[in-house]
Order: C-alpha cells, then sequence, then structure tokens
DNA sequence: ATCGTTCATCGCAAATATACGATAAAAGAA
DNA sequence: TTCTTTTATCGTATATTTGCGATGAACGAT
C-alpha cells in the first residue's frame, strides 16, 4: 500500500529471477562444478560423469550458456566448455546483494508483525 | 573418468537446486523483498503489491514455504508471512559455498584447458 | 571422398510450472 | 445465524522443462 503497483516486476527480480532458474537443476548445478574442479570441458566427459544422455547434457549446457554462466569454445569438432568468471562474479554479487537486504533486514518476524 | 558415474545427483546439489527453483520466478524474488522491507505480511497486501492474481500469489507464498524460506502464522481468517530467518542463512551459506569453490577454482579457463 | 568423433538440434512424450476465476474453509463481526 | 474478510484449493488452460533417441552438421584423419 501507499507504493503504487508496479504493473511488472523489478528489474533486479527479473535478473536473479533468471540465474536462479539456470541453477535450478542438479545437472547444471553439478556442471558447474565439474567444469572448475575437474580438468574437463568437453561435453562428452561431462556425459560420463552425469547419469543423462547427451543430448540433455547439451541442453544443460546450453541453459547455462543462455544466461552466460559458462560460455563454449569450438575446437573443430570439439567444444570445449568453461566458467565464464566474469559472469559469475556478477551473478554471485547481485546473490549476495539479496541475501544481505533479506538477512539484515531487521528482525521483523511474524510476532513483530502482530498488531 | 577415474571418478565413477554418480547415477544420482549429490545431495547438495539436489539441495542448491531446489533453493534455486524457489527464487526462479521474479514474483517469488519481490515477495521475499517486501517481506523484508515492508512491514507488511498478509497474502492480501502482497497480492496489492504485484501484477498478480491473489490465487498465484498464494500459490508462490507455497513454494516459498515448501522449500521454508518463509512461514505462515495463522491469525483468525488472515496468515501472517515472514521471512524463515534461519533457513534463509543456511541457504545463503550453501550458496556462499557453491559460489566460493566456482570463483576460486584455479583460473582454468578454456585456454589453460586446451590441450 | 569417406569414416569416425563430437556436439547441437529435431521430434516427441511426459511432467511441471504459471496463471486465472470460482469455490471452499476459517474465523471474527453484526 | 448470517455476513464479511482472508486465504487455500480446485479446475482448467497454456507454456515451459526435462528427457531420450535419432538425425544432422562440423571437422580432423585416413
Amino acid at each position: 500500500m501507499a507504493i503504487a503497483k508496479t504493473e511488472e516486476f523489478t528489474q533486479e527480480a527479473v535478473y536473479l529471477a533468471d540465474i536462479a532458474k539456470a541453477l535450478s537443476h542438479p545437472a547444471r548445478i553439478q556442471i558447474l562444478k565439474i567444469l572448475t574442479e575437474m580438468d574437463v570441458c568437453m561435453c562428452g566427459d561431462i556425459v560420463e560423469l552425469l547419469p543423462l544422455a547427451q543430448s540433455t547434457v547439451s541442453q544443460h549446457l546450453k541453459e547455462l550458456k543462455r544466461v552466460g554462466l559458462i560460455q563454449g569454445d569450438i575446437e573443430g569438432p570439439k567444444v570445449c566448455y568453461c566458467i565464464n568468471s566474469s559472469s559469475l562474479k556478477k551473478a554471485y554479487e547481485q546473490i549476495q546483494k539479496l541475501f544481505n537486504q533479506l538477512t539484515k533486514g531487521g528482525s521483523k518476524s511474524c510476532e513483530t508483525k502482530k498488531k
């Protein structure tokens, strides 16, 4: 109330939701970890580490690429995927900003709000 | 290679993906912000701040409640929603853990991996 | 030119998600 | 009891997601 209905969502919320969507599948979380922790980058290698078909892994890679969290360098018939550090960093900063707001937000517990 | 196919996903990845799924819609991001920034807690109040029908907002609240990020205290016919600080904190810690791993992961760029 | 490797895309099926209006349930107020 | 307020749930429609096998495209090697 007082604050007018936005009729849309904020840019910040749309961005964060989009990043969250890209992270909303266990396979995609694990792909990101595989790309950082292991000396591996090819789609085929990732397929061997996940219980999914090649075409499915390819789709997950596409989704991660869509939001910019990873990038793929074409190497002849192969593609070398890797983390896009700057995008990842930007995403993390926005996530931190969100959670800092959510956690600092004075102890407005249910008890406090009840009137 | 070397590491056997898991045949499933890790517990950590499943948990993080579930939290991310709850955050994967702009309305739900904004609901969390509304609950922390404004002195508001009722479903009806939130409906007025979002371009969505009451039943839709109720569904979003249900999804946030499902993963424990918020809780709802019944107040007669009303329900006072608020952030569940401990769950939110736990989620944030896991997210920080993930991103710290992803960002620190030595500069294994595509260039580095190409062999 | 043909083969093998690697990956993306197509086509399809099943499951989920999103959204709304209508209705039900719960509880205080008249 | 009946009305009002508030929220959840039902039913429905549409869109998106997830997954797979099959196929196609790109390219190096033979």
